[in-house]
DNA sequence: GTACTCCGTAAGTAGTAACTTACGGTAAGT
DNA sequence: ACTTACCGTAAGTTACTACTTACGGAGTAC
């Protein structure tokens, strides 16, 4: 789906945020990223799927491992969606200093 | 405090992100924002709360309104935060498509 | 085939957070 | 002073979601 949605919704979660971080290092399989963390690795495999709906994230099998790597894809949707709001911050954030 | 993960958690939530966008038209006070939204002006004021300590959003008082509006500190922390993933997703995307 | 590894899904629970109504406080107008 | 407009906070409820354990499927090795 890759909306920038989703992804904010994804990325709202502190533990799908390390998650994110961790596959930031590399393509990582479910249970090394299991046992970086201090939650189970079904857990990990449920946030994944929510990372994965959201376009930030995308699996290879490699034998009976899933690898997870980040998906440039979901990431500028985001990116892009905060973008819109950057000129007119920074023009409100001038006239309410102005003002005060 | 704007870190990026507070942005990031505070934008999460789908009735914040409609009140982001709002501001992004402009100032705008309280009583403005919920009756464009479908919850109540109390809740909009419990979200502006959290907003405003993510440093994402600002308020002016003037008179007995209360403008809020949007800043860039808290954007541009969430910004910066996505963009340091952004070299490694585009890397880690094109080995998972060759390997295809 | 059997065994072992790696992983996703189902089902159930507990904690959190988004919402409501009710209340109080401040500023401007008459 | 009284009233009205605008808003934040407190208290309570409900719905969601992040988590756990238990189970089953797919791949590899023997």
């Amino acid at each position: 789906m890759q909306t920038y949605q989703d992804g904010l919704a994804a990325l709202g979660d502190p533990t799908r945020r390390a998650i994110f971080e961790l596959l930031a290092e590399g393509p990582t399989p479910v249970g090394e990223l299991a046992a970086l963390l201090p939650v189970s690795r079904p857990a990990v495999s449920q946030h994944l799927r929510v990372l994965t709906e959201a376009g930030l994230v995308r699996v290879r099998a490699e034998g009976t491992r899933r690898l997870y790597h980040l998906d440039p894809a979901g990431l500028a949707a985001v990116r892009d969606y905060l973008d819109r709001f950057w000129a007119r911050a920074l023009a409100d954030f001038k006239t309410a200093v102005e003002e005060s």
